[in-house]
DNA sequence: TTTAGGG
DNA sequence: CCCTAAA
């Protein structure tokens, strides 16, 4: 562990020293590999907005952390070990509780609740202990770094100036430096390169994200779909409109009533895609809000007391809402954002990544794309798309640490199932999948099935305890980052389940339990291998019943979106390179597709002018509408492109024009 | 092989 | 979505 903490550390002091990127192309050392994780320098503005650190501002970052990296040492020896344990403990907890969730829900729901809340109190508790560390470490620590830590590497910057050249390499570098947790380059030497694409996606989103906080210097021309209206309309919409939006986002009708989930079902539909994030805040302020009236919360309380430099309390919250926006770039933006909190960058972390080591592991892994051929090979095997989610579930043997508790029994599915995952474990590299003990959960949105799940349980107990799940997620990150830990292991618990539940295929649907299901969504919102998860919807949600048609996969709002990003950064017409791109988890889907797609939201946006009002929903359930927003920038991307007339060449370039803006902001991330 | 367009 | 011509 010390090791590893200490690469870390080595790697963020070359990336702040700025060493050049260029070295990682021929060396082989460790270093190079893992110096591409940084964490960027950014500035948190009094209004919560992060803003590029400056080359002053960088060198004191550099200062720093070598302070820390000589503190490190000491302190880590010394306070290691109790964290470790009671990370452990948690950890171990954790899978409890998940187990807990497991057991059929139908009709012990109410003890299965209690235990849950058992469990997340005394996570709570856990929570407020290694918080409280935390404190007496700081304590000892400068006070002021809260302002600067920022980590926007040099690097970034100089690849904004040739991004022109070449994007690809461009996107990957950057891609891998922000993502990859330095702790697992040090560790994997090839995962540099494995996620070009996923990062690629991650990059995508942030730009998507453009108009959110998190961009700061966004000067984004693009429409902002997280308008204000929507913001009002999530909230104010009757159950009714509510159903309507949540059928726009996923593409199949629901008749749940309970508001609160419809809710955060589109929320984290729309969230998936990485658009509407002021909407998101909104709801999830609100759900904030909800839980704190009515569960324990030492959250908030904590938040501010730990995180005095935060300029307020909400400003923390938004900034949550912010990363859990964008699932994709959550594992890094997570780490960003500690930063940007002013939760101490050396201290939290040094105790963050102690512990949580192997959760940077997993979280590297779920960053991983498993390879094309790989996802092919799934996908014949008749695993629908789990692509990226599966590799969460790998571990790096080497470190041990690994909590024992994820792992669970094979999945005992029969026939083809049982197949595909000893395909995964081999493409894996038999480091051992770990397959959590649920084996039928279906993971990513909800399915027609679903919702009859949900009427049969229309959960006020379902919402309570994923609010408290909430909480619990709330807390940890308001808090500290010693807590992520906490979060992070969780995710990993879950997520794994999830995934499979993609493999188990429709079958075990009916048995899922609602709580379940709840938390597969959360997954989704938070996953970090980005996108895969979401969109993994394998379930092709057949609008109406038997409307199957051979090939058919109803396009989810979350694919809409991620399409039209691509094309607003490719340009119509490079379908291929999309596809590689941002549907490089979909085996389905090909660039053919795509590009009918393309046409037909071309055709949406420009014919019915727009008429639908209240963003997604349209009064027709019959037309699964597109979410206005997404129309008005097909429609945009459109006239910049196509009906300029420009000839090809003029549009790639203005194309890349665009481009290097947007990864430069996104650099700024 | 990818793209564009018709069916 | 599928198929096919063209590049």
């Amino acid at each position: 562990m010390e090791t590893l903490v200490e690469e870390v550390r080595v790697n963020g002091e070359s990336q702040a020293e700025g060493a050049p990127l260029g070295n990682d192309s021929s060396s082989t050392s460790q270093e190079q590999i893992s110096d591409p994780v940084v964490y960027k320098l950014v500035r948190v503005e009094g209004d919560g907005r992060l803003v590029p650190a400056t080359d002053d501002e960088l060198m004191e970052v550099e200062n720093m952390l070598e302070d820390d990296k000589s503190e490190l040492h000491i302190t880590d020896d010394l306070k290691h070990p109790e964290r470790c344990v009671s990370v452990e403990e948690s950890s171990s907890k954790k899978t409890d509780l998940v187990g807990l969730e497991d057991v059929p829900q139908s009709e012990d729901t109410d003890a299965s609740e209690r235990k849950m809340n058992a469990r997340l109190e005394y996570i709570e508790v856990m929570l407020q202990k290694v918080k409280h560390e935390e404190r007496l470490r700081l304590a000892c620590e400068s006070p002021d770094q809260s302002s600067k830590y920022a980590n926007m590497d040099e690097q970034s910057l100089r690849q904004h100036d040739h991004l022109p050249v070449n994007d690809e390499e461009f996107v990957s570098e950057k891609s891998s430096q922000e993502i990859a947790p330095p702790i697992l380059r040090g560790s994997e030497d090839s995962k540099a390169k494995l996620n070009d694409t996923e990062k690629f996606q991650e990059f995508a989103d942030d730009i998507t994200a453009g108009g959110s906080s998190v961009t700061q210097n966004s000067t984004s021309s693009k429409p902002d779909c997280s308008t204000s209206s929507d913001m009002i309309c999530i909230d104010n919409l009757s159950i009714r409109e509510l159903q309507e939006t949540f059928k726009a986002t996923f593409g199949r009708e629901t008749s749940a009533k309970d508001k609160l989930w419809l809710k955060r079902r589109i929320i984290m539909g729309l969230t998936n895609s990485c658009n509407v994030p002021q909407t998101t805040f909104m709801v999830k302020r609100k759900y904030l809000l909800e839980n704190n009236v009515g569960g324990t919360h030492s959250g908030s309380e904590n938040s501010k007391s730990e995180v005095g430099c935060m300029p307020t309390a909400e400003t923390n919250n938004t900034e949550y809402a912010n990363e859990l926006d964008s699932p994709a770039k959550l594992s890094n933006h997570r780490e960003d954002q500690q930063v940007a909190f002013g939760m101490t960058l050396r201290k939290p972390k040094e105790p963050y990544n102690v512990k949580s080591e192997d959760i940077h592991l997993e979280q590297v892994k779920r960053a991983r794309k498993p390879t094309r051929r790989y996802i092919e090979e799934l996908s014949e095997a008749e695993t629908k798309e789990f692509s990226g989610s599966m590799i969460p579930y790998i571990r790096n043997s080497g470190h041990g640490q690994a909590s024992p508790k994820s792992r669970v029994q094979p999945v005992q599915h029969v026939g083809s199932e049982g197949r595909v995952f000893v395909t995964r474990q081999d493409s894996l590299g038999g480091s051992g999948v770990k397959i959590p003990r649920v084996s039928r959960v279906r993971r990513g949105r909800p399915r027609q099935n679903f919702m009859a799940l949900l009427n049969y349980h229309p959960s006020d107990t379902d919402a309570k305890l994923v609010e408290r799940a909430h909480n619990v997620h709330f807390s940890q990150h308001d808090s500290e980052s010693g807590k992520k830990s906490w979060e992070n292991r969780e995710l990993a618990l879950k997520l794994p389940q999830l995934d499979v539940a993609d493999t188990g295929e429709e079958k075990g649907s009916q048995e899922e339990s609602d709580f379940e299901m709840d938390h597969a969504l959360e997954p989704s919102k938070c996953d970090t291998s980005g996108e895969n998860s979401d969109d993994n919807i394998d379930s092709v949600p057949t609008t109406k019943v038997g409307t199957r048609r051979k090939h058919h996969r109803a396009w989810t709002l979350s694919e809409v979106v991620k399409l039209v990003e691509g094309v607003s950064r490719y340009g119509a017409g490079r379908w291929s390179e999309i596809k590689k791109v941002s549907f490089a988890p979909y085996a389905y889907r090909t660039s053919v597709d795509l590009k009918d797609k393309w046409r037909n939201l071309l055709r949406a946006s420009l014919l019915p002018s727009s008429p639908d009002k209240g963003g997604s929903i349209s009064r027709k359930p019959a037309t699964m509408s597109i979410p206005a927003p997404i129309l008005i920038r097909v429609r945009e991307l459109a006239q910049m492109q196509g009906q300029s007339g420009c000839d090809r060449s003029s549009i790639k370039f203005s194309n890349r024009g665009l481009r290097s803006v947007h990864e430069t902001r996104s650099g700024f991330l």
